[in-house]
DNA sequence: ATTCTGCTCTTAAAGAATTAGGAGATAGGA
DNA sequence: TCCTATCTCCTAATTCTTTAAGAGCAGAAT
C-alpha cells in the first residue's frame, strides 16, 4: 500500500522555506547562497523548490532567465499546522491542555506573563 | 545522499505506540488486534515494532514462543519531544511564545482558565 | 506416529517519499 | 564564438510502510 504524503514540512523543505520566508522573493541562486550551513548544491535547492511547489507551499514566476520563487503559505500558517498536528496526536485536540502543560513546565518571561494575565482576564469576563 | 531518519514518531509508528502505551505489555498479535481501524497485517505490525525497537522506543522479551513488547518511553515523553521539535522549528525555542499563541487563538475551558490563572499568579509572586 | 492447523518469527521485496546532486541543453551576454 | 548561469531530466541512497512467502514449532486431528 502506498504511503500518504507528508502532512508537514520535512527537514530539508523547512530549511529552504525559512530562506524563502525571510527573502520574500528569491531565485534559486539566491536561496542557495542565503542557506545557512551546511550548504546545498544549486540543483538540490532546485529539486526541493520543485517539491515545495508541487505541495503548494511556493510558486514561481519567470523573471528573464531565472525563476523567482515566493511563498504561498505564511510562516505562521505552517507553524499553525505543525502545532495542530501535535495537538491532535498527543493532546486529544485540546489546545488548552498543551498550553497548560507548557506553562507548567517552564516559567514564561515577565512580558509573556503579563500578556497571559490580560488574556485570561478578558476571557474570564465573558 | 540519504534521507535522514525521522526525528519524531511517524504516523504508523505512533499508531502502534498508542496501543503499546495502552496495553503496557503486548504480543504482536495483541497489538494487531487492538489496533483501531484501518487494520494492519500481522507482519506490518511486527516490522513497525522492530523499527520502534531499533529506535529505542520499545523493547521485548520472549515469553514462550512469542515476543512481548513493552514501551521504553512514556507517552508524555514522546509528547514532550514532539512539542520541543515544533517549538524549536517555529517558535525560536520559546515555549512561552507558543503558549501565548495557543491561548490567543482559542479560549481555554473554564477549568483550564482557572488552572492557568493560579499558575500565573504563583509565577507572578516569585 | 503422522499429518494438519495455526501461531510464531525471519527473509524479502515492492513502492512511495525524501534528500542530494550529476549531465546536458540552452539562452544570454562578453 | 565561448562562457556561464539556468533549467530539465535522471540517478542514487536511504527511510518508511506494507505485505507475501516460508521456516519452525506446539497442539489437535487422524
Amino acid at each position: 500500500m502506498p504511503r500518504r504524503p507528508s502532512p508537514t514540512l520535512t527537514e530539508a523543505e523547512l530549511r529552504v522555506m525559512e530562506v524563502i520566508w525571510r527573502l520574500e522573493r528569491a531565485t534559486v541562486a539566491e536561496v542557495t547562497e542565503a542557506l545557512p550551513p551546511p550548504p546545498l548544491a544549486y540543483n538540490s535547492v532546485l529539486t526541493t523548490l520543485r517539491i515545495l511547489e508541487q505541495k503548494g507551499h511556493v510558486t514561481h514566476e519567470e523573471a528573464g532567465r531565472a525563476f523567482v520563487y515566493r511563498p504561498l503559505i505564511a510562516r505562521e500558517a505552517a507553524a499553525g499546522s505543525a502545532v495542530k498536528n501535535v495537538v491532535e496526536k498527543f493532546f486529544g485536540n485540546s489546545t488548552g491542555a498543551l498550553a497548560l502543560r507548557l506553562i507548567e513546565n517552564e516559567r514564561p518571561s515577565d512580558d509573556e506573563l503579563a500578556r497571559l494575565r490580560s488574556l485570561i482576564e478578558r476571557y474570564e469576563e465573558a
